[in-house]
DNA sequence: GCCGTTTTCGGCCCGACTGTTTTCAGTCG
């Protein structure tokens, strides 16, 4: 038997990973099987969040397919490339291609296509020459926004993440601190302990015997991170997910202190302690500061929960111990947001209805979308008659849970709702949501909703602004003017809790409770599972500084009632 | 190329509307 050839020296996941990404470009740019494009990107995905190293499972012989996305061809193109250094197709192609095509190789998160419709519009042939364009605003002016912002993303270093995709890899690198790296003590720090909606760094702090070898060890994280700093107490990395990691040393009897400066906010620390000197001295001395209670409690406050500390009112409220009672997931009991197989859920009414009582609901509101949504399967009027005549027998069999009859209403372009009047008073509440003509003027857009609340079956406004995270900013509205005429009108909002809405956003959802409105934190769920993203819409509401009285799923069934009437 | 409560093939959403179009790509959930 011939031995394999051996490389050199370990790959890194990142390494592997770009080399993936890098066939996935190259048969995108080619026009292949959109699916085995896909697979290649979903493959390189996966390798980028492991904390394995797939250089030594190749090595050690493991079985790759375990891992999602990665079957028997992307398994043994994972093997040629550790065990030779090269993966032959990929070198193939490249030599194929023509340069400008083999460069996107590099830039996995550039559309390729995209790219060729842009080089040849413009004339141009490189990358650097498509910087230069974007930077002087002519893709903008040419392609549009979408186009525009497509390229800064695929093009800068450093991609922020959503939050709760960051979370399962801070879980794993946690688990490799403790148990890899001889961390005694592994917390998260920073904005993602702030629960900010998106992630561009990743921070923790750490106790530890010798900080030299735990940074050392965690250097080996992914088979292998790029080191960008360090000193004797902290230590920066590259991960292969494409943000940054931060490690901050901290004894016991410092714990606290460390949190505190580290958690943040820049802001939440300026005005607490203006010139750092404070903080400093605590760090310092000798006393010891275990717990953060220990730290705020020697400036005179209460402590803060980390979801408040961005500068807001709130060293003014634990000055006089008058912080608000953050609502949490165990205060909601009920969801209002969800969809079935009647438009574009997973799960059937009854399904749903099953999947929220395991999570000790109350209620559960069935919101699909109305019949102007086609691509989401829109529920046509005679359809909702049926479900709604449905949900009533639904209701005598069920016990321990109420099914709510209601649907997401799209509010169409002149402001006017998606369904006849006879049929919106037949429901129990509505979710109205904007679906289509994103780019509508300031104005017509604000109009169109408030002519929406004026319609008396106008319960609870759906996403308010329409964004979705490192994606698309939403549609301009007018938002003082939507919070005054939705108090008058009797009108709520939600928190939209899908991991990419987070919309409301806090600082409106801030806004939305400051004028005495209720909002309700939704999942959107589309399957049951996902009634489990309600964690992300608790984590905007406790940013935005609500207390479950101002939750409106966390009224009992009968008070919801009540509250819907206007 | 991956995957399997339709498991070794065949699906992997997708369908109507918008735009300042110029004959189709982009966009909404």
């Amino acid at each position: 038997m011939v031995a394999p050839p051996v490389a050199s020296s370990p790959l890194t996941n990142a390494e592997i990973a770009q080399r993936l990404a890098g066939m996935a470009q190259l048969l995108s740019a080619q026009g292949e099987n959109p699916y085995k494009i896909r697979a290649y990107r979903r493959a390189a995905e996966t390798i980028r969040g492991l904390g394995e190293s797939i250089d030594e499972q190749v090595r050690a012989d493991a079985d790759l397919t375990r891992y999602a996305g990665i079957g028997k061809g992307i398994a043994s193109a994972l093997r040629e490339i550790v065990l030779s250094g090269k993966l032959g197709q990929l070198e193939l192609l490249m030599a194929t291609v023509p340069p400008e095509v083999a460069e996107l190789g590099d830039y996995p998160r550039l559309d390729p296509k995209r790219v060729l419709q842009a080089y040849k519009k413009l004339g141009i042939h490189s990358v650097p020459e498509l910087k230069a364009r974007l930077e002087k605003g002519e893709i903008g002016k040419m392609f549009g926004a979408r186009m525009e912002q497509h390229f800064r993303n695929g093009l800068i270093e450093t991609q922020a993440m959503l939050l709760d995709d960051a979370d399962p890899l801070a879980a794993s690198i946690q688990r490799f601190l403790l148990e890899r790296c001889a961390a005694i003590r592994a917390e998260t720090t920073g904005s993602t302990r702030r629960r900010e909606e998106t992630v561009s760094e990743l921070a923790f702090v750490v106790e530890t015997l010798g900080f030299p070898k735990l940074v050392e060890s965690l250097a080996r994280y992914g088979g292998g991170l790029k080191r960008l700093g360090a000193d004797e107490t902290s230590a920066r990395f590259q991960l292969p997910a494409g943000i940054t990691l931060r490690i901050e040393a901290a004894p016991a009897s410092k714990w606290g202190v460390t949190m505190v400066a580290t958690t943040g906010s820049e802001r939440h620390l300026e005005m607490m302690d203006p010139a750092g000197a404070r903080l400093a001295r605590l760090a310092h001395g000798k006393t010891p500061y275990p717990d953060e209670s220990s730290v705020y409690h020697a400036f005179g406050l209460a402590l803060v929960p980390p979801e408040l500390r961005e500068g807001n009112d709130e060293l003014e409220l634990a000055r006089r111990d008058a912080l608000p009672k953050l609502v949490t997931l165990e205060d909601i009991r009920g969801e209002l947001h969800a969809h079935t197989t009647s438009s574009d859920g997973a799960l059937s009414i009854a399904e749903m209805a099953e999947a929220a009582r395991e999570r000790s609901y109350e209620y559960l509101g069935i919101t699909d979308h109305s019949q102007s949504l086609k691509i989401a399967g829109g529920v046509s009027e005679e359809d909702l008659w049926k479900q709604i005549r449905l949900i009533d027998r639904l209701n005598e069999k069920l016990s321990g849970i109420r099914i709510l009859k209601s649907s997401e209403v799209d509010i169409l372009a002149d402001g006017s709702l998606d369904y006849p009047d006879d049929l919106l008073a037949a429901l129990d509440y509505t979710v109205c949501s904007i679906h289509s003509r994103f780019h509508l003027g300031k104005a017509e857009q604000t109009e169109r909703v408030l002519r929406a609340m004026d319609n008396p079956h106008f319960t609870i406004l759906g996403h308010a602004t329409g964004r979705l995270l490192l994606k698309r900013t939403g549609y301009e509205l007018d938002f003082e003017r939507v919070i005054a005429h939705a108090r008058a009108a009797g009108c709520f909002f939600e928190i939209n809790a899908s991991p990419d809405r987070l919309d409301l956003s806090p600082q409106n959802a801030r806004l939305v409770a400051q004028a005495g409105i209720r909002i309700a934190v939704c999942t959107d769920a589309h399957h049951g599972r996902e009634l489990d993203y309600l964690r992300c819409g608790i984590d905007v509401a406790r940013r935005a500084g609500l207390e479950k009285q101002a939750v409106l799923n966390c009224l009992p069934l009968p008070r919801l009632l009540r509250a819907f009437r206007r």
